[in-house]
DNA sequence: GGGGGCTTGTGAATTCATTCACAAGATAGG
DNA sequence: CCTATCTTGTGAATGAATTCACAAGCCCCC
């Protein structure tokens, strides 16, 4: 559908959208006009449309937006009307932690597998999966592909992790890990580093004004 | 230091180089390119010598970057080189799993409080540190100042508890709840949604040629 | 000490993103 | 049916970020 290539800050727009149209859904409006969508998100009604406008005409001049109209739009462009089937490699703290957090499950992904390589942790039941040795990954996922794989293992591992996922066929990753991962063209990754969020923090403290 | 308003992207790649270099430290490289650092950063020669000159003029023209005096600057520009006390507000999964991580604590963010609005988890001890109620987080700051709030409570209590954290004082706030938080404008505020970022990679995965 | 080979630092050019501004619909009310 | 009032969708204008391209500086070696 996208004619040309999305950016980055437009996609992340339009999640927010999604959340403030649920929001608005769930008090019980039938209809939102670009500037109330705007004012909820701190952008302005002009982004909104324009942001909207790369993905095809949704509202009514006039009237505005239909709420449950616009919401099913923003679920299907970003790809969120199927499941998802997720698997968490590495079972610390942060994996276990993502393992039961209920905002992926009602998005529709849904954790499939829990994995880790410690021998320890392997056996063990987190929220009712247990949890199977990384060398089994492959298997797993010829008899039932995977769609994404989260990785919330220490830095030292986390590029042969991800080099096991990606051989075992997996084009989607997620990962936690704190430095910058590398795979083949084909697979999508999607890195979150909190260490970096961390010292952006820090950067906007020391240079305020 | 900075002349103009620096950009986000900019200082992602500030924290990035930071890594790449300290990894380059510890292999023994006492010299690096920008073309080098580009390289490990999929990027280019170009966008990391723009971005060092905001800061001003760190190389050697023909002979590159010294590693370890490039790491200073990028730890003096990041506000690195001094320590963050840090409170964690909500001590569920993942406000537990940010208490002990241990890549906080090795860039000089220095956990120092734990704080809960649930009875049952007050008191107890969470890796050296007692939880203790969210009330007390205006007192303990007037006492001993906190640089940084992170907040790891439910999307429901968020906007609740910064409020909270904002009239106790405390004016850098890291956030893990998946909603859009408002604050005062001399407060700085970092969120890091996790929901979002799954979204962002399942528009991607849809969108895949 | 001068020439060749590198690599930085930076204006200029280009590409990309946001904002402006307004014609084109749509509704409602007389 | 016609007018007044909204609000969308979108080219055009502006603004921001990235890339280009090259002069300036530094080192090494002859």
């Amino acid at each position: 559908m996208p004619l040309k290539r999305i950016a980055d800050s437009t996609v992340r727009r339009l999640s927010l959208y999604l959340r403030f149209l649920e929001e608005f859904e769930n008090a019980g409006l039938t209809t939102v006009s670009s500037d109330e969508l705007a004012a909820r998100g701190g952008t302005t009604s002009a982004q909104v449309r324009k942001d909207l406008s790369f993905f095809g005409s949704f509202g009514k001049r006039g009237l505005g937006y239909q709420v449950a109209e616009l919401t099913q739009s923003m679920r299907r462009i970003l790809g969120l009307e199927r499941d998802w089937r997720v698997i968490i490699v590495g079972i610390g703290k942060i994996g276990s932690a993502l393992a039961q957090y209920e905002g992926f499950q009602q998005r529709g992904f849904r954790v499939v597998g829990l994995y880790d390589s410690d021998p320890a942790k392997i056996g063990r039941e987190v929220y009712n999966l247990p949890v199977l040795p990384i060398e089994a990954i492959a298997e797993d996922n010829r008899e039932r592909p995977v769609d994404i794989a989260v990785i919330a293992v220490p830095a030292s591992a986390a590029q042969r992790v991800v080099d096991q996922v990606v051989a075992a066929g997996i084009t989607g990753i997620m990962s936690f890990a704190p430095i910058q991962l590398h795979v083949p063209a084909d697979v999508t990754l999607n890195t979150v580093n909190m260490a970096m969020e961390l010292e952006r923090l820090s950067f906007a403290l020391s240079n305020r004004e």
